[in-house]
DNA sequence: CCGGATCCTCTGCGATACTG
DNA sequence: CAGTATCGCAGAGGATCCGG
């Protein structure tokens, strides 16, 4: 198996609890969030993989952060890149195939489920 | 988050190690594929892996087994359903935003690469 | 307020040996 | 041949405390 794949590699990452979440989170609504903003928003994730997954995204380019270093505290705002907002289609593309088939379920109720909510 | 959402759970068992390999290694040339002969064509498969990614793959409607009883010892033959060559497509999906992004890299030796040689 | 650092648990994966 | 059983490790993820 090949560790550089494309494939490999990028299925190696949405396969990381709470990946995709977020994404869609920066993805609704306000395009830039804080850190904070983003963690409200999530029950049950904690400091800690919240920002790991941020760091991911960001290293992977999918996610831009930029800091307001003007007030005390620092505030922190993640958005999507091009490339992140690109990815939307893919996530997409997966939603398809599996409503299609009647894999798993979209939630009945939008509000609760916010994988689903495109 | 929504354990029953539809992306969720893709997004679960996409990212384990191996799925991708193992569904397209049933996609190419032969359609049916004996246990021992998709164990050969990875390096590095245990046989405990193999069985749980075929069984999962089962569950969820990817993969199709038949047992050929007539014979000892039993051959076992795995093959991808309507919906698991459908998957391909998602697939294929997720390789052109990696390359057009530039994610990774599809390796230059697809004889090396189980997983771009699509 | 935004995280970093630590500690701990739990499971995914691998190696090996064994069985119908 | 087609798996299962057992063991062990490393890394993911969670809980909690700490610092700028």
């Amino acid at each position: 198996m090949n560790e550089d794949c494309v494939i490999y590699k990028i299925a190696g990452f949405i396969g990381k609890k709470w990946t995709i979440p977020i994404i869609l989170e920066l993805y609704k609504k306000k395009p830039k969030k804080r850190y904070s903003e983003i963690k409200k928003n999530f029950s049950g994730i904690t400091p800690k993989i919240l920002s790991m997954r941020l760091k991911e995204l960001e290293k992977n380019g999918l996610v831009k952060k930029e800091m307001d270093i003007s007030s005390v505290p620092v505030k922190c705002y993640y958005s999507l890149t091009e490339r992140g907002l690109d990815f939307i289609r893919v996530i997409n593309q997966i939603k398809k195939w599996g409503l299609k088939w009647n894999y798993g379920r979209c939630s009945s109720n939008a509000k609760s489920c916010k994988n689903c909510d495109l």
